[in-house]
DNA sequence: ATTATCATTAGTAATTATTATCCATTATCA
DNA sequence: TGATAATGGATAATAATTACTAATGATAAT
């Protein structure tokens, strides 16, 4: 591979891009596989995979990696936070301004060289909380 | 397994246990598998999975979600924050107070119900920062 | 237009990290 | 002591991701 491959938008990474960017569920390589094969019955995981880390790597998506075995990808790139389901994994947005002072905070206790944080909140989703409450009574 | 077995502090749980409170680096399975065949050379790196796994579960020690392909493990079960070098993906503690305010902030604005919170500086360790400057000169 | 070059694809194989299974061994307890 | 249960080592299986390969389609050069 070229250091500097022309990048080409084909029907595949487009409909990736758009798919990505329709949700607000944070979903997982092979959740968007799903989706896409709706669309393009034909694509292969494999291209899935190969474009989100691309599309990743330009910058126009983000690959999450909170917590859980899987990664997951946002196509909302301006920055903010996450929520994570302890009991089903989902991920929901957390808009609170990113808070930068935490990495001056942090700077002096460290001899790394901050760059950047991930701030993760884990809790319960409504839909676990409430099959927990139906689960008792 | 029983609902509560009888833990039994076996002379491999025991050395596994007592390398990872030695040291402050956060190794992964395989790291301590490494460290713990030189005490006990016929041990199976299952074993240590197990292990470390089960000391977790009886919060003797800290399994770390960190960024990266690998779960790492800590020894220090106090509450505390962690740097990660995007370059060797090592980790290091950071021993700032842990910000319970935070969860307080966030919770108004989600609909999970927040449990707890995880907080991880990136950044790059001292000396991956000096090998690259050394790349430079 | 024709050809050469290059990026990308689908399909598949390989890799990596982790978990599960199985049987032998060891500890605990009646 | 003998039964029961926990554990270990070896190995197989799983899950997520990445790498490889040959074919295809787009782009650039002639
Ligand atoms: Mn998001
Ligand atoms: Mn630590
Ligand atoms: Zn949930
Ligand atoms: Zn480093």
């Amino acid at each position: 591979m070229d250091a500097n491959p022309k990048i080409r938008m084909t029907k595949q990474r487009q409909v990736i891009l758009e798919e990505l960017c329709k949700v607000t569920s944070h979903p997982t390589a092979d959740e968007m596989y799903q989706v896409i094969r709706k669309r393009l019955p034909k694509i292969s995981l494999g291209t899935v995979y190969r474009n989100l880390e691309i599309l990743s790597e330009l910058g126009m998506v983000l690959k999450l990696d909170v917590g859980g075995t899987q990664k997951r990808f946002d196509g909302n790139v301006v920055n903010h936070y996450h929520v994570r389901c302890t009991d089903c994994g989902c991920v929901g947005d957390l808009h609170m301004p990113t808070d930068l002072e935490i990495e001056q905070k942090a700077q002096p206790l460290t001899d790394f060289q901050i760059k950047r944080h991930s701030l993760e909140f884990i809790g319960v989703c409504p839909e676990c909380r409430e099959a927990k409450s139906r689960r008792v009574s």
